[in-house]
DNA sequence: TCTATAGTTCTATTTGTATAGAACATTGAA
DNA sequence: TTCAATGTTCTATACAAATAGAACTATAGA
């Protein structure tokens, strides 16, 4: 799993890496068992200090979805649990909404971000 | 044009900020020659600090989009330069993924969530 | 039991964000 | 010229984020 965070970014570090561990999981990309990286040895990856990865993992075990043992390491518990039906459609709507407003900055009519997505689509089957 | 910031988000008010104008110029809701709310008004509507507005306007005219003139008040100067076709297409390219892992996330195959924005651009027209 | 591993807690410092209040500088209009 | 409007600059304070280093605690395995 390849893992980055942007110094540069207003979003700070823990946020970009509970980011970036919420969306691995709830893709199945990281399953329940996992082992994620130690703090420690995180840290050392990303150039981050040992507490920025530590108050990630928090914020992580906090929503229930990695468990922290002392001596064990860190390993994914669950999915996240799905939301009602109703929220998801609420978010789904955000996510096109949000999609078609950044295509629309670059130029894009919602018909041909449509015309690029299903194109995107075909050629991953 | 309807502007929020969240007191909550790990993202500072002068970066929503930000962003919500780059969005709005660059989709054409705000066109060159509109004028900007003034700097206290803005604070006094969105109950945020003058100098956290300032600070965002001043992001916004580092970047050549606005113009901020003592006693006159801050107008929007240009739209941004559309990129370069080749990152144009770098950067629908991210749009799509991004849309597509987080409809992954909540559940969606990309076959569903190309089917929910087909539906959704219908609808629009 | 001993040891290495890995998370936890503590103190301290630096930097960025946000707030507050005041004063200053420029501009157009009265 | 005078004034109100508007952005600019300054000082100060509070809090969060990030870093650094050290010590502590729980666990599995040798």
């Amino acid at each position: 799993m390849q893992l980055h965070v942007d110094p540069n970014s207003p979003l700070p570090l823990y946020a970009q890496l509970v980011d970036q561990f919420r969306q691995a999981i709830a893709t199945g990309k990281l399953a329940p068992g996992d082992a994620l990286p130690t703090v420690r040895q995180l840290a050392v990856d990303l150039r981050v200090n040992m507490h920025t990865v530590a108050r990630a993992y928090n914020e992580l075990s906090r929503e229930g979805l990695i468990a922290m043992r002392r001596g064990l390491g860190t390993t994914v518990v669950a999915r996240p649990r799905p939301p009602e039906p109703e929220e998801r459609e609420r978010r789904v709507s955000e996510i096109i909404r949000e999609a078609l407003a950044e295509a629309a900055a670059l130029g894009l009519s919602s018909e041909e971000f449509l015309r690029a997505l299903t194109q995107h689509v075909r050629e991953q089957t």
